[in-house]
DNA sequence: CTATCAATCCGAAACGTTTCGGATCGCCTT
DNA sequence: AAGGCGATCCGAAACGTTTCGGATTGATAG
């Protein structure tokens, strides 16, 4: 392994100035900084991560801590992000490490990351509004990124989706296509994004001076399509009150109502209207389902790269107020969704 | 963050001394090792990773490179991969980093981790039988562990499981029920698992006398449920040399037949028997089959901890020899098997 | 001629750990 | 009394970087 040393020894120049052309630091000659970084080439030179390490204090690692109780239907989406935070960490010269603990000793597992001070900073995915992990970290200084707003008053990087207008797009195309009730299956009650679409349903709602009813709301920890299924059935048993449309919050849950609707002898789009959130996974492609589905549209691939580059920007030390991103995610619609029936 | 100047300056003892007490060294005296082990509890003192990497040549990381182009079907595997692999090696202290690279670039990526001497070592799964990785790796004395035989005359510890003897299990079970025209549809063809299993395959058609026919096997680069849907459809187009029963490499291609046979008209296990292998992903449960499946069952989740056990074996210096554990699977009769009708 | 300044360069310390090669001391053998 | 031995301990160097605080030079300003 050639070392500082060798280039310097190579050249007959001090190992301080080495060190400092290959950092690009002003106090170089051009010309001797040309020959440095050709020695560095030649004696294919490789700086050791470690020293490095040692006194500046940057490891070039990043983390992701998972809970090893990830429900079949959210590997899929667990992947998707784990693959597309290694490539783009390794474009910043940062190897991801991937940590997997048990539920319960999630928050003890970033409290040993932290005491070994080995991580420069952490992804953290859809965190609650008063989240433990979130402000352990923050309360120690160390960096971290939020996929997902947190209703904490806590300064951090964070990048979003804005799930508020989708929410709202999708609203108002059902609206004017006539519906009144129109039910909303999403996910998680506590997560940001499961908030930030409950307002935007319950805004649409009462800028038609519609009532909202709580009944055509359900909620799961589990966004599956079982979940799709057993409330879209129930919802469906209730008589004339029964939504003529459904908004999902993923594919999976839309798959699982297009499945009841068959079930129960209902037809998409012409007895009830189906709308979805897309994240835009390989499993369940939207354009694929009969009849071709309705989504807001915003894929999971394209936030790694975002993610990333905030949280190096704040390793880097920028200020945090700079360090927020919102993407826009579009609006599609397709088959999925019709005008109400004017019969009834 | 404690160092161990910190104990030493607490307890009036040499650093050294502090050093060797944390590290079980027999030079020190019990009474002041109990000291220094409390003074370390008391401090909370972590180890710097860093420094120790400086001197010992030891990073505490373990890496693994997968390929960007997992299929939709293989993501699930990997995903049960990768999580046993980081609970494990966290058990050692080991950090577990997650590469993922173009395809054809997942041998530069590996130049590249091997000069900057980063990683301790590396698992690779379903090594070819000429595998650049590992041929790259060994030359350049990394450690790294095999999941399943490479044919490559390498030294590197290996765990796999008795692919050879659980498909002779399975080819026993069908031949003493009268099966004489038995399909197999694997995987790719070049790996180490589909060459054993093939082989046993032969052995076993061998040891009753009856002729390989290579119409009835099928290999496929993806495992999926197509594979075993088409391949099955097109073997029993052929008149009245049809297969009687399919061994399938995995329980999708399983899946895959089953549909087909419905398609067909064809009753498992009435008209053809099925078999497969079973490597015990959640996704698709043998037993949830209608009939249930007979299977060759190995569980994926099972390979982690053995995995890891034998890299970190080989990274604290042990002989290669001893590092080989061939994991026994099970061979589990369930309802898709039959006795070949006499009628024919 | 002296002082100042910019452009370059470098010595040495520091980061936290491991480890080599002793040093010390009390006790036992001969 | 001398030598040897086992049990404990420690000083100092080393790992490969970065960085602080200058040092040197030649040119320019006063």
């Amino acid at each position: 392994m050639t070392t500082l040393k060798d280039i310097s020894r190579k050249l007959s120049i001090s190992v301080t100035t080495v060190s400092r052309a290959l950092n690009g630091y002003s106090d170089v000659n051009e010309e001797t900084r040309k020959r440095i970084l050709q020695a560095a080439v030649d004696l294919n030179y490789r700086p050791n991560q470690f020293a490095r390490k040692l006194v500046t204090g940057r490891s070039g690692l990043a983390a992701m801590v998972l809970p090893d109780d990830f429900g079949i239907t959210t590997r899929a989406i667990w992947f998707e992000i784990l693959a597309g935070l290694s490539v783009e960490f390794a474009k910043h010269d940062i190897d991801f490490v991937l940590k997997v603990s048990p539920i319960d000793q999630i928050v003890s597992t970033y409290q040993r990351l932290i005491e070994r001070n080995a991580m420069d900073g952490f992804v953290i995915i859809a965190p609650l509004p008063e989240d433990e992990r979130v402000s352990l970290l923050a309360r120690n200084d160390v960096p971290l990124v939020l996929h997902g707003r947190s209703e904490q008053i806590v300064e951090c990087p964070v990048f979003d989706i804005n799930n508020y207008e989708l929410m709202l797009q999708a609203m108002q195309h059902l609206l004017e296509l006539g519906h009144r009730r129109i039910a909303f299956i999403g996910g998680p009650a506590n997560h940001g994004f499961m908030i930030d679409r409950t307002r935007a349903y319950r805004d649409a709602l009462a800028g038609r001076g519609i009532p909202f009813n709580p009944d055509y709301i359900a909620c799961g920890k589990r966004m599956t399509e079982e979940l799709g299924m057993v409330n879209s059935i129930r919802m469906c048993g209730s008589g004339s009150a029964e939504p003529t449309a459904f908004i999902c919050g993923n594919t999976m849950i839309a798959k699982g109502i297009y499945s009841a609707m068959q079930v129960l002898g209902r037809n998409i789009p012409e007895d009830v209207s189906v709308v979805a959130h897309d994240d835009a996974l390989p499993e369940y492609r939207a354009v694929d389902f009969r009849p071709a589905l309705t989504v807001t549209r915003a894929p999971l691939r394209d936030s790694s790269r975002p993610l990333v580059e905030l949280l190096v920007r704040r390793i880097r030390g920028e200020a945090i107020e700079s360090l927020t991103e919102i993407q826009e995610g579009e609006f599609l619609v397709r088959s999925s969704t019709n005008a109400i029936k004017s019969i009834e």
